[in-house]
DNA sequence: GTAATTGTACTATAACAGATAGTACAAAGG
DNA sequence: CCTTTGTACTATCTGTTATAGTACAATTAC
């Protein structure tokens, strides 16, 4: 699993983590069933602690996007689409609040677009 | 001055200290040569401790926001435009980052188009 | 069988950034 | 003088993040 880790980020490590596997469900990289590293593993081919991926692991759980099944391992869930959704909405939902924003300091929307160019 | 700060942010204060200051700026609700609060006062009206606000300062000084006169006080630069157009430049840059990784997940222009109804 | 691997669950500690507390100084202005 | 201003320290506290280490039960592989 490809991850890639800002060790100078504001964001902290765990987090990143869970943003990436997110992302790479979202991209289809991570098909639904497929089993993910170990933790263990995971930590060691990122040179961080275990707990550090147990924690990231947690949160992806909770989020839905992966299920831990005890001793056989950790798979993607079978409903991707539901977070493929939810991170296409989440940034949908932060450009709008960004266009708000600028129409806050007085940009017209047809100034909006012309500059972001859509 | 009327300034909102998160104390549950994971934004640190002196930095939403920062940004609100830049936003009345931007916004034209601080005008250029205008003085702003000294920085015990602030911290007082906030109800934190003057070493955050003077944290702030610097930062905005640094940001070429605002101008700190000795003993005489701290003053907003007589170059709003620039930060205005700061603050514009790095929304729009935001946007459209959040854009491509759009475009990355598999939406087309004219689908983003119509979901952030620009 | 048994050794290795899996997730899980702890406790303890370290490291870091942010924030606070307190003190002090020089310069300006009334 | 006294107050207010920005500035400049040191020391300390706090909360989050990350590490270190250990242990256990269940499954898998050989």
């Amino acid at each position: 699993m490809n991850i890639q880790i800002d060790y100078q980020s504001r964001i902290p490590i765990y987090e990143q983590i869970v943003l990436e596997v997110e992302k790479l469900v979202a991209l289809g990289i991570l098909v639904s069933n497929e089993q993910i590293p170990a933790i263990r593993e995971l930590a060691y081919n990122l040179g961080i602690n275990p707990n550090t991926v147990k924690k990231a692991y947690d949160t992806l759980e909770k989020h839905g996007v992966i299920i831990s099944k005890s001793t056989k391992g950790t798979y993607i869930t079978d409903n991707i689409d539901i977070v493929k959704n939810r991170l296409i909405n989440n940034i949908i939902d932060d450009i709008k609040s960004k266009i708000v924003e600028l129409e806050n300091l007085g940009l017209k929307k047809e100034e909006i677009k012309k500059k972001i160019d859509v």
